[in-house]
RNA sequence: GGAUGGAUUCCCGAGUGGCCAAAGGGGACAGACUGUAAAUCUGCUGCAUCUUGCUUCGGUGGUUCGAAUCCACCUCCAUCCA
């Protein structure tokens, strides 16, 4: 039997630091890191995404980090195939991979190998949209229910992007979503891996994304929206969806004042944050690293050590 | 010192005699999620032995079968007149 292949996620809610332990742990067991974040791919947004610097790096290889322009629509199907294609750039390095991101989903999707059926591209998306906003929500879950009955009990009607979705998926694949995701859910990681999951108390967290977002502001993340909006960014692109972007363009279109934005993008990054931890915490195998659990970070690391080399990541302790 | 307006559940705010544990919004909390996921959506929010009972609407007392709602006094806040 095959040797399933090695792989380290380490993940958690956006400001824990997750960054800073990545960085130690791959210099310490020679890995490479593949970025499971949906908004550090985009090149220019790197105030607003808290992007690793090349300083930073320090010669460690990163992977899906500024590979593409703003204006590109990025989805978990384009990570999981950059993602595979790291790895198997990692493996042939004989390097071990280490993915490090917020993104639970595309973390989901690569641990998994969820099948997400090959689909060319069509309008239907856009005229579903379309039936939605004239006929309203109810129609359009009506339409579900004849089609997908199952998924339209699960989908609640005011939900209108997943209703599209699956009857997106219904006209393209001939068969419910339902069905199809009953199966994937079934399927075991074809890799030897451990999730790690850094985590805080609440409040401190919550204490660390309000300074964040300060940080942020002071080093010139209006300035940076500004850039991007003056070069034709616009709030219908995924990436001006990221937090921080779509709140200071908010400001910049006079929508608001900046006040609000600031207060706005503190408030929203926090419901993210509970939304992650909503997520990784229905994740099976899930290794917690709760910060007031240790003393220090020096023991959260060398708890992950241990952990490691019990799974067989790691040979041995350094 | 005087006049007027106000004080409501974590916050804002509706409610002017029973249908009020009290609209609505916010926040907090919890959850869903399989091609936009930093997106999208849902639930819940006085207490308890929770299909019933108990304690709430600045404070005290009163009117009434019954008060967050009416009356008196008091405290605090706002505006105005001195």
């Amino acid at each position: 039997m095959k040797e399933k292949p090695p792989l380290i996620i380490l993940t958690g809610p956006t400001a824990v630091g997750k960054t800073a332990l990545s960085l130690r742990l791959a210099d310490t067991v020679g890995g490479q890191v593949v970025s499971a974040d949906s908004m550090q791919v985009y090149r220019r947004m790197d105030i607003g995404t808290a992007k690793i610097t090349k300083e930073e790096m320090r010669g460690i290889p990163h992977y899906l980090i500024d590979v593409l322009e703003p204006e590109e629509e990025f989805n978990v199907v384009r990570f999981q195939s950059m993602a595979k294609e790291a790895l198997t750039q990692i493996y042939q390095e004989d390097k071990l991979p280490i993915v490090v991101g917020g993104t639970g989903f595309y973390i989901q999707a690569l641990l998994y190998d969820i099948d997400f059926m090959a689909e060319e591209e069509s309008t239907c998306r856009q005229e579903l949209q379309t039936l939605a906003e004239e006929k309203g929500a109810d129609y359009l879950h009506g339409l579900l229910a004849e089609a997908d009955p199952v998924s339209a009990a699960a989908i609640h009607p005011n939900n209108v992007k997943r209703v599209i979705r699956a009857l997106e998926f219904y006209q393209k694949n001939g068969i419910p979503i339902s069905l199809h995701n009953q199966e994937q859910r079934k399927k075991e990681s074809p890799y030897n891996f451990v999730y790690f999951v850094l985590n805080d108390d609440r409040n401190r967290l919550y204490e660390r994304i309000d300074d964040r977002v300060e940080l942020m502001l002071k080093q010139g993340l209006v300035e940076e929206v500004r850039r991007l909006k003056e070069a034709g960014c616009d709030r219908d692109m995924v990436s001006m969806q990221g937090l921080g972007y779509k709140e200071i363009l908010n400001y910049l279109e006079n929508r608001c004042s900046y006040e609000e934005a600031v207060y706005t993008l503190k408030r929203d990054t926090r419901h993210f944050a509970k939304r992650q931890l909503t997520w990784f915490k229905r994740e099976r195998e899930v290794v917690w690293l709760n910060r007031q659990e240790f003393d220090s970070e020096d023991a959260i690391f060398s708890y992950m050590l241990t952990v490691l080399s019990e799974k067989k990541l790691i040979k041995n302790l350094e």
